[in-house]
DNA sequence: ATCTATTAATAAAG
DNA sequence: TCTTTATTAATAGAT
């Protein structure tokens, strides 16, 4: 779709490179937000540029996208571990029909004639069956502790999220302040000095009003930490 | 792009929709590709659908996708957050110099009258500038933390996918014995007793010869739990 | 899934 | 980077 049809390999190229790389980029972007309305999905999309620079789409947040993605894939790995524990069950339970049929065929042969071999035998299936035993419950464990890792995660990447928000609250009302006295100041230069009222009282009043919630606010936070 | 024009909004037609859905994510999914070949670009694009099926691609990994865009969007807040301290500084030295004309003025028109006044509003301004240097420390503090809990959740997995490996080649190899066995087995059932050789033996080696391995993996296995 | 008319994306050039 | 334009690629609608 251009002037000439091209190979999908490396554009050696830096200059057309960069510039296939802003128009495609765009148009990827484009197409995201175009499935996600058309098909009411929930779509993430991550771009790094050669260069590094990062360039993003999501329908929703990226956090929920990446979160969610991250549940599916630890329930598709739930189910994995599921369906293997199945299959070792399965494979058990081969070895303990043959196992048994062996038993049959020795009773019907000879009777203990060679008991030291079948012995062996049995140690070793028992063996097999108690090292796949070891096995599944580390595999257990192991994703019991990752569950609880990830949750802990989750709820610090919240806690972080919330203390950010305050802060940035912050830092707007800190901002409003400086403007404001800002103009204030504006007309309290030596230059501009033109006292309509009493600037004294104004500045006193605007800086004790937000006082009272930057104190509460550092109060929850300390709380918080 | 078609036998007509559409226009960009949820789709109701459930049909449709979902064929709309399949076409046009096999292409974002095809064009994500290209980009990042064509471009050399790290690209990961995470789609779920109406019905929560999810599809993914990552030119790397996702996880490394994942990785490496948190790692940017940390940096671009800590740009946020040094700009946002920038700015604070900022408005700490309007208001010094607001401070410095206010006294000026002060002492140009009578000297102490208000000193109780500007105390107080010099305590304010302290007030502010700490509990916002509290605010930064206890972000970097929780950031930190986040970062340590994540590292520790990668390595788990790490080790989850290793142990798992272990167990799937285990299975397999116990899948192995449990087939040749079986073969071994049917003809030695009642049924079809047609003894060429000395099929008890011939079951031992197979069975003991793999079993020298399996020991050693769940030897190396429980050192690694 | 396959077909095809049509639109959309984009390669190359300015 | 933006615009233009020829051409290819994607896909909407139908089967």
């Amino acid at each position: 779709m251009g002037r000439g049809k091209i190979v999908i390999e490396r554009i050696d190229n830096s200059t057309s490179r960069q510039v296939t790389f802003s128009k495609r980029r765009k148009g990827l972007l484009k197409k995201s937000k175009e499935l996600a309305i058309l098909c009411d999905a929930e779509v993430g999309v991550i771009i790094f540029s050669s260069t590094s620079k990062l360039y993003e789409y999501s329908s929703s947040s990226m956090t929920s996208v990446i979160e969610r993605y991250n549940k599916a894939k630890q329930e598709q790995h739930h189910m994995n571990s599921e369906s293997e524990l199945k299959e070792a069950e399965i494979t058990r339970q081969q070895l303990q029909d043959l196992h048994e049929s062996y038993r049959q065929l020795m009773g019907q042969k000879l009777s203990g004639l060679n008991i030291e071999e079948l012995q062996s035998l049995e140690e070793q299936l028992e063996m097999s069956l108690r090292g796949e035993q070891i096995l599944t419950n580390e595999i257990r464990e192991l994703n019991h502790k990752g569950n609880i890792i990830q949750q802990e995660n989750m709820e610090l990447c919240e806690k972080v999220n919330l203390i950010r928000q305050e802060n940035t609250d912050l830092c707007k009302k800190l901002y409003s302040i400086g403007n404001a006295t800002e103009v204030s100041s504006n007309s309290l230069m030596p230059n501009g000095i033109s006292t309509r009222g009493d600037p004294q009282e104004l500045i006193h009043l605007r800086l004790s009003h937000p006082q009272r919630h930057r104190n509460q606010e550092i109060g929850e936070t300390t709380v918080l930490g």
